[in-house]
DNA sequence: AAGATTTGCAACCGCATGAAA
DNA sequence: GTTTCATGCGGTTGCAAATCT
């Protein structure tokens, strides 16, 4: 009847993966592939189930991730990419190369969010706050302050430099307006990402270089070194230049 | 300086769907 | 056809670091 349990839940460990970890579902991976996540554990030598593993190699140890913050194309894409498609993280993720659903999603809870709703855009439906809630504002004047409203009375100095664009003084007039213009204004740098018929995953495997030689170049396994984290991401973008 | 609070991210949880037995 | 599990996905939590009081 039916499969195996993936894993014995009661002997699995949980919690934060160390460097030793890391190292040993990355040669294993390297080596044999990823067939079967629920027999990746075990081979590797690992006390953890599976689920672990794969969230553990998608989200942090794939070779062909980017780190660091999202850039300002990237944040656009994202809101954009929301507009039409909600909170479908994965879907949203795939447009963005090098880039993580589980990223994207805490990208745009801890930072898009905060800056969509000091802008006064409702970061679900995309739409001008003050258009949505003019009427039930007036209604109700002595409403319950928010977490959101806290946010934006403590952060009124926001910089629009900082953010999402920088806009001229004739835009700064109506900033909601503007980010809005700045929007479709990058629609073609959007469309041309839409287009993309070859993933950026997929010229990553079809070039030159073996993925051995571009994880032992790029993965530092955690351990934090900024230096050499800067060089890393030179170094990726020099290789997407030339993928491109 | 120290405790309290907030922030940001990694990891886990639980559900939906599809596939294997 | 039914049961059981793998996988993928989105929501939520836990915790260390940063910031505030």
């Amino acid at each position: 009847m039916g499969r195996q349990p993936c894993c014995d839940k009661l002997k699995v460990k949980k919690g934060p993966w160390t460097a030793e970890e890391d190292k040993k579902l990355v040669a294993f991976i390297l080596s044999n592939g990823h067939c079967c996540w629920r027999a990746v554990p075990k081979l590797a030598g690992l006390l953890r189930c599976g689920k672990s593993c794969r969230l553990r190699w998608t989200n942090y140890l794939r070779p062909d991730l980017k780190r660091g913050l999202l850039t300002d194309a990237e944040e656009k894409l994202v809101i954009d990419l929301h507009a039409s498609l909600g909170n479908r993280w994965s879907k949203i993720a795939s447009r963005l190369p090098g880039r993580t659903d589980n990223e994207i999603k805490n990208h745009w809870n801890t930072h898009i969010k905060k800056k969509l709703l000091k802008m006064g855009i409702d970061p679900v439906t995309h739409k001008l706050l003050h258009d949505q809630t003019s009427s039930t504002a007036a209604a109700s004047p002595n409403s319950t302050v928010t977490d959101d409203d806290k946010f934006s009375k403590k952060h009124e100095s926001f910089d629009p430099k900082d953010g999402i664009n920088q806009v001229s003084q004739e835009e700064n007039a109506n900033p909601q307006q503007s980010f809005l213009n700045t929007m479709n204004r990058d629609e073609q740098v959007i469309g041309c990402l839409w287009d993309d018929d070859m993933p950026f995953i997929e010229k990553l495997w079809s070039s030159p270089m073996s993925i051995e030689e571009w994880l032992l170049d790029y993965q530092d396994f955690g351990i934090g070194d900024l230096e050499l984290e800067r060089v890393e991401r030179g170094g990726l973008a020099d290789e997407q230049i030339k993928l491109n």
